[in-house]
RNA sequence: GGCCCGUUCGUCUAUCGGUUAGGACACCUGGUUUUCAACCAGGUAAGAGGGGUUCGACUCCCCUACGGGCUGCCA
């Protein structure tokens, strides 16, 4: 065991919640993930429901609810922002004390006034409230927003892991404000505040804050805290290079659910949309832990590619357990509002998954080709199954009933039973192999027909091609 | 408008001044086969454009084009 390292890394994904979990959230959640976890460090989940107006309970559970279909478990109690509002304010008049913020008396009137009117002039609005400097003793008695006295000289550098270093010119960014006329925390203090609070140490989230970093770099300095590891990750567009939105298909976590991708696929896809460690393509979640590094995340957003998703996917088919898989399995079929499976169903596709997983990418495939085993007699056959169940090939089925009537029930066994049939007929394996398919299964596309066999048992295997012959 | 970020095969990417620019997905061809799939072998395919720096640039610098982000008493 590797020693505990002197400062454990703390990580956090803090989401607003207006609305389901989307899966460019779900890939900077698993980013932040896999880093702490890789490092033995914690990983924690703060809402961010200061916004009273559009967050809702309902988007807070469907995120965790998104989190936990991925797999992504939090260290903790979930934070909700909202709730630390007092701590806020009180950091943002700590500030006022230490002299890093000042008392603002101007209206959002005035404020406004003076927006149109420099925008009028074609001038680009940058406001500089008249009270940062002013006397405390000609302070009105009359209501206040307290902003943060920013340095309006040189330049605040951002040391970013993936986008290098930043720098932004301090005259270009005003005095933001950080508390509300109305008492209020801003966003800008509290991800500051709560982030310090809650002792992260790397803060890795999309890129559309990477501006915002500069400002919330000051408010760290405003309160002489240290400041903590910056990664910016780029956020992932649409095939068509655009931000990734609703005319692109599902944005949504649980839509991936419900079309029956398996989670363990879609975290190793998501870890790969973006991120390299050389040719490194299938892993498990355990090993992308181990690899995954903030150095191997490209500048560049990437592009959803559902085929790569789907191939990703198959892999981990494949790989999977057969009793988690079924476990999956059940779980897609009540996310999609399929009907659940019965005792039976489960039974025999608890001995068929072995095959049915190998070839399968996602669930919806996987039942399409169990459906042999979903299916009771009597069995519907589809136009193609009833064309190859024509007049020869039910002579053919009858007078193989009786010989599979007594065999044991192995491959082994019955494969020199089937070669015989197919030679005394004078046919290929294959054009027994059809009728075989179509009686078995009631269509043509099916898996291989010594599976099915195994899987649905003797009595039954008999029983429908007793069925299809008759 | 200003500021910030980005740009290697169709897509995800490797390369960290010297490579026949590599891998994966997709696509095409062939093989295997008991249908579909899976599987195996092979193939097509890339440094946005223009200037520099250098013996040498995908790699460093500048400009242009294109894409994205920020620019609130939203988060």
């Amino acid at each position: 065991m590797s020693a505990v390292p002197a400062s454990p890394v703390v990580t956090r994904f803090a989401p607003s919640p207006t609305g389901y979990l989307h899966i460019g959230g779900g890939r900077t959640a698993l980013f932040n993930w896999l880093y702490a976890r890789g490092r033995g460090g914690k990983f924690l989940l703060r809402i961010e429901d200061t916004d009273r107006e559009r967050s809702t309970p309902e988007a807070t559970a469907a995120i965790l609810r998104g989190l936990t279909w991925l797999g992504l478990d939090w260290d903790g109690e979930v934070v909700s922002q909202f709730a630390r509002k007092d701590r806020h304010a009180e950091v943002a008049h700590q500030m006022l004390a230490r002299g890093t913020a000042y008392k603002c008396f101007s209206t959002q009137d005035e404020i406004a006034a003076f927006r149109t009117a420099e925008e009028a002039a074609g001038r680009y609005p940058v406001f500089l409230s008249p009270w940062r400097d002013a006397d405390p003793a000609t302070h009105p008695d009359a209501p206040f927003a307290i902003r943060m006295k920013a340095p309006r000289t040189g330049e605040t550098i951002i040391e970013d892991q993936v986008q290098g270093r930043v720098t932004i010119k301090n005259e270009t960014l005003d005095d933001m404000i950080v508390l509300r006329s109305d008492g209020t925390p801003v966003y800008m203090l509290a991800v500051v505040v709560d982030d310090h609070d809650m002792g992260v140490t790397h803060v890795i989230r999309g890129d559309d804050h990477l501006n915002n970093a500069a400002r919330q770099q000051m408010v760290y300095d405003a309160m002489s805290w240290q400041v903590p590891v910056w990664a910016h990750i780029p956020l992932i567009h649409g095939p068509d290079g655009k931000k990734l939105s609703k005319r692109h298909g599902a944005t949504g976590v649980e839509e991936y659910q419900a079309m029956g991708y398996p989670a363990a696929g879609m975290r190793n896809y998501l870890t790969r949309l973006g991120w390299a460690q050389g040719d490194a393509e299938i892993f498990t979640s355990d090993e992308a832990m181990k690899m995954f590094d903030l150095t191997g995340i490209g500048r560049a957003p990437a592009r959803l590619d559902f085929k790569k998703l789907e191939n990703t996917c198959g892999h981990h088919m494949a790989m999977a357990d057969d009793a988690a898989l079924l476990h999956e399995l059940r779980a897609y079929l009540a996310s999609a509002g399929r009907p659940e499976l019965t005792d039976g169903q489960s039974a025999r596709m608890q001995s068929a998954l072995c095959f049915l997983k190998k070839s399968a990418k996602t669930f919806p495939e996987l039942m399409e080709k169990a459906e042999f085993l979903l299916v009771e007699r009597p069995i519907s056959f589809d136009q193609k199954a009833a064309d190859a169940l024509d007049t020869v090939s039910r002579g053919i089925l009858k007078s193989l009933t009786p010989r599979l009537q007594n065999a044991s029930w192995t491959k082994e066994v019955l494969e020199p039973i089937l070669n015989e049939i197919a030679a005394e007929n004078g046919i290929g394996f294959g054009k027994l192999a059809a009728p075989l398919r179509a009686a078995l299964a009631g269509r043509t596309v099916t898996p291989s027909v010594y599976d099915m066999m195994l899987t649905i048992g003797r009595e039954e295997t008999v029983a429908r091609l007793s069925d299809a012959a008759a």
